[in-house]
RNA sequence: GCCGCGGUGGCGGAAUUGGCAGACGCGCAGGACUUAAAAUCCUGUCCCGCUAAAACGGGGUGCGGGUUCGACUCCCGCCCGCGGCACCA
């Protein structure tokens, strides 16, 4: 052969890719039959300073063999990429420099374009969307009018998760640990005026749904306890005596007076000693009698100072005061002291409960504590229980219990609800742990809520909310603000900003007329982005009805477990709206979704600049070029699982395409025997059925297999090699390319089909069947396939190794399972 | 505490879902080429015993039981690790 390069990816990785890209070869079909779509789709990626990190690479990566698979199959795909813009990093960025948010992030957008095309993967460019677009965000403001006409909006005063670092409130799921998501400060409750969204009215459907999808068990079962749903009773326990005081002071009903208490285990109701408000409960003002005013004051003034943290379980001991009020149990008609305590939240149940001590530890250590009564009503249905050391807190057999004696939790709930309704005293109910999104943001960086508030329309105290006509949309930020963070929008001081008219009434000054100055939190963008990319370019719709019924839904969603419950439950909810609202008539988006698993550094933790071990895939792609970069990320082991980066494994994955390249020059134009095609249609074979499970890691080991199986002396048929370089082609698509051209094949390896194999030679002819006695393998044989287990077992007795082990006179049974193993067992 | 996922060589991980455990890669050891190194290639590599080396024998998938002709795989009881939720009544 004559010149023998080396293989060097530098020499024509970057010309490919010009050309790919010249050529428009990933270009997304217009005209397609849904039929034949396929929808594939990453979570498109914060453009963050820090650029594009390994763990992005894998996920997009996976979904490009995907892609570029399911096209070779001849199916339309929809592969975008775009920019999930907005948010908080690239404001306190500006806060720090002075740089507008903009500028930062249209920097790093092009830092991670550039990465992107520099790993070759096949995204159509045409469909790029960023949320912060002006022609991105006026849908997200329609979205929010369309949320708004539907009843699904709602502004409340209501205690909010307050970060007084980053200045602004934040959902519940973006608080953890009481701590603040973005910067860890610990997070404080305050009263604020803020904009919710009604995800709670989905619950029940959101949690029903997941059975229809294909997702991550961890997933679904991350969203199904976030819902929390349970299914209870809500008891009324009534205040004797009691005398409401009504805002008119002149009239004094004497209606009586009740506590609603939600609870899942009506079977203990004999064992509730004392009742628990929550110190937030409207009803505490209502009871608590003058003696204990004062405590109860001091109690609910303690409470409201305490941060999120300090009210969480974290907080080991227990507190609360007696009101000085008693309530009567339904049944038995005893007097129970009501009592304040904040371990009941207002914002669960219905903010009070009865406590039974004896079935639940919160109320054991809570009336140990205060020396209040403990009395069992479920014993153990066997064995004993020491009700002085803990609480039963399990299912049992109702004791002390009245004429609940005797049954078993099951009947004793049903006997008791039962009762309890037909007496108007309680009623089945079922309640959720879920609440609203709320979705008000005090900052400038994310899409301004649609509203102006105008004086005319209401009062001076309180103004009109008006929700900006769509023929206004978008409301676009204004550039004339100040970064630093007050605690209210930066918007609130621009001038331009609020330089609005009424749409109702045209009126118009300061004062007078002014636009909401809240944004709205960036998971709002992110809710609705994968319509938008089936249309990206549409100027009247969100998206055509045509687009999304041809692309939609998703047909396979991979990105980060991180987002279990914020982005993917929110998705799911913005899905079900849009049904509701008539525009499409699905209800999931997402119908298989997979996790990439966290790529560790090389010594094992995290990757971070803290610990300097942060691997850049620029840096490696220059080293080694794209190929090997995706090929090592997809062979370090399945997409799920956390991994930690090895250079010397990525090296091997060099070895092995400098392999590849090499083998190039032992092609043959000659006919390829039936070994070597029952390998290369195995092959073929495998590939496809494990691309579609996403097992990419078992894929490379049978390409290096195939590679050293011709490595020393034998020549390659051209006609193996050709498929050969077919089946590589989604997994290290520029050297395939490459090899593709130098055997003279036409542009591009990547437009070419799916070459298909013959099923009958995907099996061997000979086979190795293993030969047992008493269940421990002695050895193997090579057999035609089908043989039947009396061959076999001629095969057996005629082995040189095996016969000595086959002794027939003891032989009492033969276990064989044709093409697999015969089983010898004997005494 | 509850829920979910997992535990296989020195390391990352395979195992057609009950049928030869350890594919493939890394690392390591030895060898070839080289003045030398790099690169490349070849051979070996779960542990123990017997071996000059094999052949051969025994053990082995976190631990203890069980089901089965046969268990990494299924069942019961533990231990450990990771992730999520966490006073949700």
């Amino acid at each position: 052969m004559v010149n023998r390069e080396e293989f060097n990816p530098a020499k024509f990785e970057k010309k490919w890719q010009k050309r790919w890209e010249e050529e428009d070869i990933y270009k997304t079909p217009s005209k397609i039959d849904p039929k034949e779509k396929f929808y594939c789709l990453d979570m498109f990626p914060y453009p963050s300073g820090a650029g594009l990190h390994v763990g992005h690479v894998e996920g997009y990566t996976a979904t490009d063999i995907y892609s570029r698979y399911m096209r070779m199959q001849g199916f339309q795909v929809l592969h975008p990429m775009g920019w999930d813009a907005f948010g908080l990093p690239a404001e306190n960025y500006a806060i720090k420099t002075g740089i507008h948010p903009k500028e930062i992030t249209d920097k790093a957008i092009k830092t991670f374009t550039h990465q992107i095309k520099s790993l070759g993967l096949s995204y159509d460019w045409q469909q790029e969307i960023s949320t912060h677009q002006p022609d991105y965000y006026r849908w997200t403001q329609w979205f929010f009018l369309l949320l708004y006409k539907m009843g699904l909006v709602y502004k409340k005063k209501a205690p909010v998760n307050w970060c007084p670092s980053c200045q602004t409130v934040l959902a519940n799921e973006q608080v953890v640990d009481g701590k603040c998501e973005r910067c860890g400060t610990e997070v404080v409750q305050k009263e604020m005026d803020q904009w919710f969204f009604k995800i709670t009215a989905y619950a029940d459907e959101l949690l029903e749904d997941l059975k229809k999808i294909d997702w991550p068990e961890s997933t679904k079962e991350g969203q199904k306890n976030w819902i929390g749903r349970s299914e209870g009773v809500v008891i009324k326990f009534q205040i004797p005596n009691s005398k409401e005081q009504t805002n008119n002071k002149s009239q004094t009903t004497n209606h009586k007076l009740y506590i609603e208490v939600f609870t899942t285990r009506p079977d203990t109701l004999f064992g509730a000693t004392y009742l628990v408000l929550a110190p937030e409960h409207p009803l505490v003002n209502k009871i608590t009698t003058p003696k204990y005013q004062e405590t109860v004051k001091k109690y609910q003034e303690e409470t409201r100072k305490k941060t999120a943290l300090q009210r969480s379980a974290l907080e080991k001991e227990k507190t609360g005061v007696f009101t000085g009020a008693y309530a009567l149990h339904p049944v038995n008609g005893r007097k129970l002291p009501v009592w304040i305590a904040d371990y009941v939240l207002m914002t669960y149940g219905t903010g009070a409960i009865m406590a039974v001590p004896a079935h639940d530890e919160r109320d054991f250590q809570f009336a140990r504590k205060y020396g209040l009564e403990i009395q069992p009503v479920i014993k153990p249905e066997k064995g004993e229980w020491d009700f002085e050391e803990r609480a039963f807190t399990e299912e049992g057999v109702n004791i002390n219990s009245g004429f609940l004696d005797g049954l078993k939790t099951r009947a004793a709930k049903e006997r008791i609800i039962s009762w309890l309704e037909k007496r108007g005293f309680g009623k089945k109910d079922v309640r959720y742990k879920l609440r609203d999104w709320l979705i008000s943001r005090q900052r400038y960086w994310g899409a301004p809520i649609p509203v102006i508030y105008c004086t005319k329309c209401g009062t001076k105290e309180k103004p009109a909310i008006i929700p900006v006509p769509e023929k206004d949309l978008p409301v676009e930020l204004p550039d004339d603000v100040d970064f630093k963070p007050t605690g209210e929008s930066p918007l609130k001081y621009s001038k331009k900003f609020h330089d609005v008219v009424c749409p109702v009434c045209g009126a118009k000054g300061k004062g007078v007329v002014w636009r909401e100055s809240d944004t709205m939190d960036t998971f709002v963008d992110s809710s609705w982005y994968f319509f938008r990319f089936t249309d990206p370019k549409n100027e009247k719709e969100f998206a055509s009805k045509e687009a999304i019924k041809t692309w939609m839904p998703v047909d396979l969603y991979v990105g980060g477990a991180e987002h279990t419950v914020l982005h993917l439950l929110y998705s799911r909810f913005f899905t079900k709206v849009l049904r509701d609202a008539g525009y499409i008539d699905f209800s999931e988006p997402f119908l298989k979704l997979r996790h990439q698993g966290l790529i560790l550094a090389e010594d094992g933790r995290k990757m971070s600049k803290r610990w300097g071990n942060v691997i850049n895939p620029d840096d490696e792609v220059k080293k080694f070029g794209a190929d090997t970069v995706r090929l090592y990320e997809m062979f370090m082991g399945p997409i799920k699982d956390a991994k930690p980066w090895s250079t010397a494994g990525e090296k091997g994955v060099y070895r092995f395409l400098k392999k590849v390249w090499r083998l190039q020059y032992k092609v043959r134009e000659e006919k390829s025997n039936e070994r070597e095609e029952r390998q290369i249609n195995k092959l073929i074979a495998y590939v496809g059925e494990n691309i579609e499970r996403l097992n990419m890691n078992v894929i490379i080991a049978r390409f290096m297999e195939f590679v050293n199986s011709y490595t020393p002396k034998k020549r390659v048929p051209l006609e193996v090699w050709k498929r050969f370089l077919l089946v590589m082609a989604p997994f290290a698509p520029h050297i395939t390319e490459e090899l593709w051209a130098r055997i003279g094949m036409p542009f591009s390896i990547h437009q070419q089909a799916w070459p298909e194999y013959n099923p009958e030679l995907i099996t061997n002819k000979k086979i190795k069947i293993a030969v047992a006695f008493n269940g421990k393998t002695r050895g193997t044989l090579e057999v035609n396939l089908g043989l039947t287990k009396e061959e076999v077992i001629d095969k057996v007795k005629t082995n040189p190794k095996l016969s000595k082990y086959y002794l027939e006179n003891k032989i009492k049974k033969t276990i064989f399972v044709k093409d697999k193993i015969i089983n010898f067992v004997g005494v």
